[in-house]
DNA sequence: TTCAGAAGGATTTTT
DNA sequence: TCCTTCTGAA
């Protein structure tokens, strides 16, 4: 790009800009700071991995607002991770060290929440309108197929789920989405899609596809909203651009409608969402869709070593839709990249542990394991946890999405709003209370005739007394539970779920299973209670608190102290690491076999890239030779990624020679480890006086490389208090039971 | 209606 | 191998 046809800015110093944001413009190359300083118009900036993005969006706010081109409040930030969101407002809020307001950092999904709580009306919708996950989506269209008596061996629930996102994605409709579709099932998925996206409206809910849906839809019907939205945001900053698909586009360009100052900030190279409808087209596109739009390419890497970018640059080439770009760096060479060939899964594992193992010896670098699919973490899971490696998981069963935590949430849901069909039908028999399939699906079968909400028909039949005398108890008492229950809501939140959950004989139920299970999920219930309590704290109500549970993914929990971390290629975007191993180089794996049917190679190709560029100094590529066929101990031969073979060869080296003794029990390989009581372990449970010592039962701990955790058990033994922590999260439950019980000497 | 035991199915990636 | 769903008995 000519640099001469956009003269930089003088960096005339006002009063008004701090002196740090001042000399942050000095620190940024030339193309940085056109990218920082320029501040009218569309502005597209192509950036490749690790040439800071996100600094280079972080210092144009601060510029915007320190410059006083624009309030505050004109500015929005847009993130596809609530994770990405915060990160940035940390920064501008330690850029600009007086800010009345902080500027609006969010992601597109909170963003639309946002807008919808304020007019959903106008849409149809009730304000107090509940977001269906994944789970609700489900339980929704098992009941859409019970209305339209289909088979789910027919087409899979899970497909046509899937299969619905995905249209919504691009922006279909039932009708158009069975127009375009070559898919032999549409017809039946297309009328599931009908009749699931009715009754979702009658429950007033929306699952996360509306959320985005709905907002444009409002935007564009309703003039006056869009106005005062777009005006209201002088400048739009979208991050991960190349991420964004059909509908977030078009909220985009609406939200841009007044003032046209958009920059985006992507790079085509790690588009790596196509699956959840992400268009690559719209990064490529946008000099059209934004006139005028001027273009910087950041290329210089911060990151990584030139080997590092070689081979990286040299894999994605391979790739025909792209722009282009060189990346380079003042970096050094760096050292090769390794090839571990092992001959079964267990010795991929076995390498992958051992070398961790070697790196902590002689250094604190972050490291990351990163793979195709979530099941790959297990094998390694085992492996890092008998050399007794502390490691950090992300990914796998979040803590909202247990079990208990969403039926306490839909308590709260259920009570605040009793024709929250999702909600009331989730926890109308949790704790059994004899109301049972038959008796529930008289109700569905009368409220999907009537169009009434479950709760509306239970209510009806109660008066009408059409229903059996030991189901029309069972259902009296319930109504009266959730109607005596409505006051309570007036409680600060903490107190209002501590007793809309007693009430219930929820936690009752629990208590009487007595089983460790049981206890775990009290537990969990208790944290949820005080994460109730903290909000609240923090000013939030109850609407916060359900939507930012609604919101949250495993990779928010994303803790940068931990030194070793496990986690999908795609949750490692827009991270990076001293030393990356890509475990399951394989055929069949990345590139998923399923890609490759469906002809995506592009961009298995690019999330390979992602995870070479995720690397500052070192990494380490994988695979089996063999592998486990499903079930039993049958292995099958399996093929190297031909990613390998894409690799510019001359920077790879080959480790096959290079063998470790296999791992025996007792043989000393594990090392005894100690863990020393981290302050904060400490602080938190010096605050509760009970047991010896002040250590109690079911306290949260924090430690430093397992994040939040649970004391299980307190004993004495001799001078020493043997304290037994429990750390959720880590890995799959019966895992955690078994082996993610640590001793705290 | 509920519970327990058995059989069968599953494995892409996420807000 | 593990988890979910189905089936039948109390």
């Amino acid at each position: 790009m000519d640099k001469t046809e956009h003269k930089l800015p003088a960096l005339a110093p006002k009063s008004a800009i701090p002196n740090s944001l001042n000399s942050l413009l000095q620190d940024l190359n030339d193309e940085q700071r056109l990218a920082v300083t320029r501040t009218d118009g569309p502005l597209l900036i192509l950036a490749g991995a690790g040439s800071g993005k996100t600094r280079t969006i972080t210092y144009k706010i601060a510029y915007l607002i320190g410059q006083g081109i624009c309030r505050p409040e004109n500015v929005l930030a847009v993130t596809f991770t609530n994770k990405a969101a915060e990160e940035m407002r940390g920064r501008v809020e330690r850029l600009l060290e007086t800010l009345e307001s902080p500027p609006l950092v969010s992601t597109f999904h909170s963003f639309s929440v946002r807008v919808l709580r304020r007019h959903a009306g106008l849409l149809g919708y009730g304000s107090d309108f509940a977001i269906c996950d994944e789970d609700d989506q489900k339980s929704l269209l098992k009941q859409v197929y019970d209305e339209l008596k289909l088979q789910d061996n027919l087409v899979p629930i899970k497909r046509t789920r899937a299969v619905i996102s995905r249209a919504k994605n691009q922006g279909c409709s039932p009708e158009s989405y069975l127009e375009g579709s070559a898919d032999p099932d549409a017809p039946i998925i297309s009328s599931a899609f009908k009749v699931y996206q009715r009754r979702l409206k009658e429950a007033n809910g929306m699952d996360f596809d509306d959320l985005i849906l709905l907002t444009v839809q409002l935007l564009s019907e309703h003039d006056k909203v869009r106005e005062r939205y777009a005006s209201t945001y002088k400048y739009l900053l979208i991050d991960e651009y190349q991420d964004t698909n059909l509908p977030q586009f078009e909220l985009v360009k609406h939200l841009a409608s007044v003032h046209g100052n958009i920059s985006a900030v992507g790079d085509e190279d790690q588009s790596i969402y196509r699956f959840r409808g992400a268009d690559i087209n719209n990064i490529l596109r946008f000099e059209r869709d934004f006139p005028g739009a001027v273009v910087v390419k950041l290329e210089q890497n911060y990151r990584s070593t030139q080997t590092i970018l070689d081979a990286a640059t040299g894999l994605v080439s391979h790739n025909l839709k792209r722009k282009g770009k060189k990346l380079w760096t003042a970096g050094g060479k760096g050292e090769s990249i390794d090839v571990f060939p092992a001959e079964s899964p267990e010795a991929e594992a076995d390498f992958v542990s051992r070398s961790i193992y070697q790196f902590q010896k002689d250094s604190k670098d972050r490291i990351a394991v990163l793979y195709r699919t979530n099941f790959l973490s297990r094998q390694l899971e085992d492996a890092l946890r008998r050399l007794q490696i502390a490691y950090r998981l992300l990914g796998g069963v979040s803590f909202y999405s247990r079990k208990e935590v969403k039926d306490a949430l839909a308590y709260l849901r259920a009570v605040r709003n009793p024709n929250d069909d999702i909600s009331l039908a989730r926890i109308i028999n949790e704790p059994a209370r004899g109301i049972g399939k038959t008796t529930l699906d008289r109700l569905w079968e009368e409220a999907r005739q009537k169009h009434h909400s479950l709760w509306q028909t239970i209510k009806e039949a109660l008066t009408s007394q059409a229903l059996p005398g030991r189901a029309h108890l069972a259902l009296e008492k319930f109504v009266s539970l959730i109607e005596v229950s409505a006051p309570v809501l007036e409680s600060p939140l903490d107190q209002a779920l501590r007793g809309v959950l007693q009430a219930s004989g929820y936690i009752q139920a629990l208590e009487k299973q007595e089983t460790e299970e049981a206890n775990e999920r009290l537990l969990n219930l208790e944290e949820l209670v005080t994460a109730a309590a903290e909000h609240v704290q923090q000013g939030l109500g109850m609407t916060d608190f359900l939507d930012n549970a609604a919101l949250y993914s495993d990779t928010d929990e994303y803790d940068q102290n931990a030194s070793v971390l496990l986690m999908t290629l795609h949750n490692a975007k827009g991270l990076e690491f001293p030393v990356v191993f890509i475990i399951g180089c394989e055929e069949g794996l990345l590139p998923h076999s399923l890609s490759v049917e469906a002809d995506d190679l592009e961009e298995e190709r690019r999330l390979c890239y992602v995870g070479l560029t995720r690397a500052q100094k070192k990494i380490y590529l994988t695979f089996s030779k063999r592998k486990r066929f499903n079930r039993g101990d049958v292995y099958e031969n399996s093929k190297p990624s031909r990613f390998l073979a894409e690799l510019p060869q001359h920077l790879l080296r080959d480790l096959s020679a290079r063998s470790f003794q296999p791992a025996r029990a007792g043989s000393g390989i594990a090392p005894s480890k100690t863990y020393n009581t981290p302050d904060s372990v400490r602080h938190f449970l010096e605050k509760k006086k009970a047991a010896p010592g002040g250590f109690v039962k079911g306290a949260l701990v924090q430690h430093n490389d397992f994040g939040r955790g649970r004391v299980l058990d307190v004993q004495e033994s001799g001078e020493d208090l043997k304290i037994t922590v429990q750390f959720p999260g880590i890995g799959i439950k019966k895992l955690l039971q078994r082996y993610a019980k640590l001793k705290l000497v």
